[in-house]
DNA sequence: TTGAAAGCGTTACCAG
DNA sequence: CTGGTAACGCTTTCAA
């Protein structure tokens, strides 16, 4: 805000309001004398529009929600925000966002309040396991509901998401056809708020079992706690089996990486000893060299806030609902089984 | 925003607007009967107060400017994000975030529009470069300027920062320590913006030149390209050198990281053949096991807002401007120069 | 405890 | 192309 009020302003230039606000928001319909003069003095007394009266008068809050599980500092959500971000920021618009709507607590005070605390003219819901009630209670605000990597598209105006389970379908066949017959896979414990974690899951298994006909499959999932610990309790755990796997499929790179690079301290060493492939390609996969599953957050946040936009101006949206698969990544930690030479 | 409009509750209800507009923001002055049927009856319509209205009518725009190099996506942003934004958000505040104010164009666009553009209650400026002359533009937006990791503090309301030199001063000092002679620095080139870059390497510097006196160093900057391939430039560089150094000081955990994993497929392994310590404490630094400066961008964050949230308040800090240290963090790879046994 | 009315700073319609 | 004016939806005195 600055100091003068259009007033001020109007009255230094020797012009109306209206002209005033003209001269900011509609230049076209002002004679460039008078723009520029009115722009000049509006420097001189640092006047500026005010958002605020804008936003009243139009009736759109020029802000959006985006609420997620956990922190926006997880990889997901930094890329996902950012994607929106990239977006809905040059088109004018804030994001307000709501962090850790994954506990129980959270859950129910968020869906409580948000229509009374925020106003907003979009609902972003990152990758998380809202229930329909809950989706009843967003669209009491009666603005585009758009999800991401959501469990469902029940009550969404638009959604992208990826497809978790044919990915990890996909890379634990990898596996499969590489010759590999004993395979694990480690993961953090689902937390029933995480929708491709337990995509993520459910591929694993399904491909595993698929195989199992044809093959000779010693398969597990192995579950360890959530915390921030996982990593570690993935490597004890894995460290305890009778016998050590030629294969690991990992819920995601977080697991991978200190998988790979821990293993390594207790002499496993991949590809030389066992196969391992990741799930994301987030930072520092291609360092280690990790092959695995690719999916880019940061395009699905794109997509979603382009799909916002659309849905807030009233256009109509050919596909409303799109699902984009994981793209296989390979690089050097896996190799057939026994393929050694 | 809601459906239905304040006089359609105040109609339901059976009072005046004044009535509903005080039974959600002063509750304290309504009956218990009539808050609670007005509540009722406003739920019942989907309506809620307007954030847009409140704004307007009280002078505050609930907003705040984050400006910051590069993207939102690098972990110091992410975390100074996230550390404004659990301070922010309870307090009713949205972000409205400012990428790339580093490259010339956008820069100026930047500084020219910013006061006309948006309206906001207190500007954070993270980590970067601003001239005098743009801090001078951004003062007339009449707001307070909150400094994170700028080069200097002038012209900011209040600031908090860490002691970039001094922390790689330190760093350098323990490897002199160790008895390390030969040490070399890999960094990428300065791009004149980011403050804590040139703090650092002036450390760097600082500290071998201070030992140069006592011990015959061979030191060295060793500057390779920005981009996203700095750590493979750097490698190259590395391997380039006529004599492998026994120590290496790191820019960044982001550089350290990926040296230490592929200087090792070329056969050098620390602690064993070299010494290396990073700067950052940043994500993998602890797999890796790597022994660095630790910084806590979130902490800035935090503490960054609760005093824009005074100056906001318009109450008086008792100390504007803080500077923090880097926590020295030994992990396992560094050694006594010739000390493995 | 409640109601009436002024006013926050714009925008947009309608005149001129 | 420009000016006057109503209206956006709320908050806040001031009265009752």
């Amino acid at each position: 805000m600055g100091k003068a009020d259009i007033y001020e302003v109007a009255r230094a230039a020797g012009v109306s309001i209206s002209t005033v606000s003209r001269a900011f928001t509609r230049p076209e319909l002002v004679s460039a004398k008078t723009r520029r003069k009115v722009l000049d003095i509006a420097d001189k007394l640092d006047f500026n529009i005010s958002r605020s009266a804008t936003t009243l008068k139009s009736g759109r809050t020029n802000r959006v929600a985006m609420l997620m599980n956990e922190e926006i500092t997880s990889w997901f959500n930094t890329q996902t925000f950012a994607g929106i971000e990239s977006v809905m920021h040059p088109a004018g618009y804030d994001i307000s966002l709501f962090q850790h709507i994954d506990t129980e607590r959270n859950r129910d005070e968020f869906f409580t309040d948000l229509p009374i605390q925020r106003n907003v003219d979009a609902v972003f819901v990152a990758s998380f396991a809202i229930d329909p009630h809950e989706v009843e209670q967003l669209r009491r605000i009666h603005v585009p509901i758009i999800g991401i990597n959501t469990p469902s598209v029940d009550g969404f105006d638009a959604s992208i998401s990826i497809d978790d389970e044919k990915g990890m379908y996909t890379a634990t066949q990898h596996l499969i056809n590489l010759g590999h017959r004993h395979i694990v896979y480690p993961c953090s414990e689902a937390s029933l708020l995480n929708s491709s974690i337990d995509a993520r899951t459910r591929g694993f298994i399904r491909a595993c079992e698929d195989a199992q006909g044809k093959h000779d499959l010693n398969w597990q999932v192995l579950s360890v706690p959530r915390g921030p610990a996982f990593a570690d309790s993935a490597l004890s755990a894995l460290l305890a089996l009778d016998e050590f796997p030629d294969s690991i499929c990992c819920q995601m790179d977080m697991m991978a990486i200190p998988l790979v690079i821990k293993l390594g301290r207790y002499g496993h060493l991949t590809p030389r000893d066992y196969s391992i492939v990741g799930f994301d390609d987030s930072p520092n996969a291609d360092t280690i060299n990790l092959t695995t599953m690719r999916q880019d957050p940061y395009a699905m946040g794109r997509t979603a806030a382009t799909k916002a936009l659309k849905l807030i101006e009233g256009e109509p949206l050919t596909n409303a609902h799109e699902v984009v698969e994981a793209q296989f990544v390979p690089r050097g930690t896996d190799m057939p089984f026994g393929g050694a030479q």
